[in-house]
DNA sequence: TGAATGACAAATT
DNA sequence: TAATTTGCCATTC
């Protein structure tokens, strides 16, 4: 029998991120390290990243809720502009630098 | 299997 | 605040 059940693993901690990005309520934000400690690793913030990277299209998880220390998005491109919109979207400005007011805005459970 | 990559963060300058 | 350097670790090649 194949139970192994190691509380550590990579896909663990991809699927402890993903949940805590879904508990952010709309009109607030997190940040990728917040949700790192959150996860279990407080220096995991990169792979957080790296996990909202891999989801599939359409997902409905609130990706665009989880935004880098300095409150500012850190995609660029199309994803830059497509998580803009869906902050704006939710209430919350975003300046022409792709930056919004943290200390407002952070989410605090 | 090992090296390169990257939606970050903290410390330093 | 911005630019640089270093550490971190899942994902990709």
């Amino acid at each position: 029998m194949t139970v192994i059940t190691s509380a550590h693993s990579p896909d663990d901690f991809r699927q402890r991120v993903l949940l805590c990005i879904a508990a952010i309520p709309p009109g607030h934000v997190a940040t990728y390290g917040q949700i790192a400690m959150m996860a279990g690793h407080s220096r995991a913030a990169r792979q957080v990243g790296t996990i909202l990277r891999t989801l599939p299209s359409g997902t409905p998880l609130p990706w665009h809720r989880v935004v880098n220390r300095l409150g500012s998005l850190s995609l660029t491109g199309e994803g830059l502009l497509r998580q803009r919109r869906a902050l704006q979207a939710e209430g919350i400005h975003v300046d022409a630098n792709g930056r919004l007011d943290l200390t407002r805005l952070r989410w605090q459970p």
